[in-house]
DNA sequence: CGCGTGATTGAAACCCTTCAAGTTTAGTGG
DNA sequence: CCACTAAACTTGAAGGGTTTCAATCACGCG
């Protein structure tokens, strides 16, 4: 239930653990950014930030799943991304440049997210070079992702598709409908369902 | 013919440009910064960084055209990522983890472009708070135009993603074969030239 | 229990691919 | 500068993978 949830609060637990632990970032460094970062909860499908809006921030999951997606003209959703805990998501080009966004951003489960804006970046590369060489890495695995995931949509079968998306993803199987991976995989949910039959049956 | 091009070295005119105007970095810092990178010329066709080889080079093109692509199992191009000038190009999983390169990097035209290795980027991070700035919004742009990309191919028909790439390329259609375009697109060369003939004819 | 959402299945249609042939264009050597 | 050749582009016909539309089934939840 939605309150319960709520009222474990988190608390930054995930983020700390991931700020040391990944980035490298020093405990007093954590302690001396956090005061400008805030938690907030996001119940299942609340829109964080919708296209045409203008945010602030980017997020860190610390608990639950956030979905990054579009919406086309005749209506029909085109899931980006999928953000479970220990994932940053962000319509990158409104954070930066003050634009309205160009795509969704909402929850697909209850979830917890740290949000970070502007200064907590430029206040994080000042102060910890261990930082500011994670932040960098993080954005260049993730163009590299990109750049998988269009060969993937340029050079592979949705059969293909499907098959990586499970060995890359497994636990995202079971927290999301088949339709929402049939977006992100560029098909129909009636080709997904074709295609698991296939895979199932071999 | 070849040798003119090579006679002609740029001498990193549009790279200490792009640093001072588009990055802000300082003329001091550029200067200081050019000792530690190098010029290369490659001829047309010149594989620059080949899957499985460990490269230790970001590249940025002073002069001509590269192409950042993959072969397939059955043989295959798959292009990823066109890089004229002013581009930054490169394996980027390759360059920091060093790892063997996933994608194949070659010269689409005779070229001219400034290797950067990493300590290029710690030594550029360090000194010019503008160019960590600038080298930061210029991955989240990488990022935020991949997402597009691949809105472009889970949600719109070649048709559309060929229109697309007109306006947003108009230089390159002079530039590369057609079939290296359908390559980019995810079709084949016969779809896009049928394509090319339906929209000519509306 | 009934309702809504999600998953499955079938049949027809559609977009794009494949294969094969023909045409145009561009590059090279004489 | 022409002739020759290879590469690139176009066109057609057939085939395949995926979509669309519609109907049915399964399930969780009030």
């Amino acid at each position: 239930m939605v309150k319960t949830a709520k009222q474990m609060a988190p608390e930054f637990r995930k983020f700390r653990e991931y700020l040391t632990q990944r980035a490298g970032v020093s405990p007093e460094h954590v302690e001396a950014l956090l005061p400008s970062v805030s938690l907030k909860f996001c119940k299942k499908g609340e829109v964080i930030l919708a296209q045409g809006a203008v945010g602030e921030y980017i997020y860190f999951v610390e608990q639950g799943l956030l979905r990054f997606y579009t919406i086309d003209d005749q209506g029909k959703e085109h899931i980006l991304q999928f953000a479970p805990e220990n994932w940053w998501i962000s319509d990158r080009n409104n954070f930066n440049q003050n634009q309205p966004a160009e795509f969704f951003l909402d929850a697909q489960e209850d979830s917890w997210v740290v949000q970070l804006n502007q200064s907590f970046f430029l206040k994080a590369s000042e102060m910890s070079k261990e930082f500011r060489a994670f932040h960098d890495q993080l954005l260049q695995r993730r163009i590299f992702q990109l750049y998988r995931r269009v060969y993937a949509l340029i050079g592979t079968s949705a059969r293909q598709r499907y098959e990586e998306f499970i060995k890359a993803y497994p636990d995202l199987i079971q927290r999301v409908p088949q339709w929402m991976i049939a977006s992100y995989l560029g098909i129909t949910p009636e080709s997904l369902s074709r295609v698991r039959r296939e895979v199932a049956g071999k």
